[in-house]
DNA sequence: GACGTTCTATACGGCACCGTATATAACTGT
DNA sequence: ACAGTTATATACGGTGCCGTATAGAACGTC
């Protein structure tokens, strides 16, 4: 009844995801995704009004991946509540996850509706990081501190260039996690 | 023997500054500058060749202004480490420099060569914190944790967007910033 | 195999911006 | 005053992209 349909919403969609994570929201560009799915951009405007649109629709996709899709998989492995922190930390740093979960860090800073939809996800985060700190750490300001410093250095590694002394990054980065995760000081 | 520099060269990068702090380098417009300083592009291309030349004049000058500048203040003012410390970190992230440094951060994920740059001064800014720790610090792994997790906290919280449980997020940066700075564990 | 339906290609007008070429204005030394 | 010099304005062609309008191609149904 119909021409078979080579390109579908979630076409466009993931496209859309791949150009975010490479080149900022100021990459998503329609007709280049569509050379990219060897196609014109004839078919797009079916399926979105414009390209805000679309935008939005990402960055829908990209919220639902980085937190249920996360937490039903973190969920479905089980273990204690240290297991599931870390593979939580794993999926969303996730080599797919990360590059789109920066550029959304960066295109917060500029966009109104992009950082409320971050303040959703980092609550969500922060929440969790202070329940599992709270399982071995009494007083409410080291847990405060303690989620912040993780939080800040999960994220912020990203963003430095700096070497590490004779270290890999992945060292540097072992000893500072240990260091924020270790037993109380108190 | 001419007529008057109304916008000479100085001015089109403080112009351009602004714009990248504001819009990251896809704000540097050269057109939209103009406007911004009153004046079309006519005398732009007197002074540069073309829009990229300006960007690396604009890099040139915040290297500048965050690294040899904000040293020469700091020594100039004296004092024992831990208060050069606090300086030079008041300075680096004033509201003037912070949103720069912010924009140029994103923008090295996706050019080689600013992230060259970030590097160069990343690791300058690494080594001072490395020193000032190793004032109170002997353990190497120890100085190594807590400059990474000192310098991910002043960068990583620009970029996030979380409450922190009733507390402002000065409250909690001052949290983190004691835990991180407080006298050794061991 | 003609029909309507759905997806896609093509062509278009418009906008914002780049970089160049050329003209005009503003000033200064003589 | 005038010429020479320099800063700026204006006008232009080119590019990449948006969004629309329209035509054609591919398919299931009868």
């Amino acid at each position: 009844m119909a021409a078979p349909t080579r390109t579908p919403r979630d076409r466009w969609i993931a496209a859309g995801l791949e150009a975010l994570a490479e080149g900022g929201p100021e990459g998503v560009r329609i007709e280049v995704l569509a050379a990219r799915l060897g196609v014109t951009k004839g078919g797009f405007y079916g399926y979105f009004p414009n390209r805000a649109a679309l935008l939005t629709e990402i960055l829908d996709a990209w919220e639902r991946r980085t937190t249920d899709d996360v937490i039903a998989q973190v969920e479905e492995e089980g273990g204690d509540a240290t297991a599931k922190m870390r593979r939580a930390g794993l999926l969303t740093f996730s080599s797919e996850l990360l590059p789109i979960e920066l550029a959304v860090r960066s295109w917060a800073r500029r966009d109104p509706g992009v950082a409320a939809r971050l303040k959703r996800v980092d609550n969500a985060r922060m929440g969790y990081l202070r329940t599992l700190f709270g399982t071995y750490v009494d007083d409410p300001d080291e847990i405060e501190a303690r989620s912040t410093l993780a939080f800040a250095l999960a994220i912020g590694h990203h963003f430095m260039a700096a070497d590490h002394g004779g270290r890999t990054e992945r060292e540097a980065m072992a000893l500072a996690g240990e260091y924020i995760l270790g037993p109380p000081r108190r």
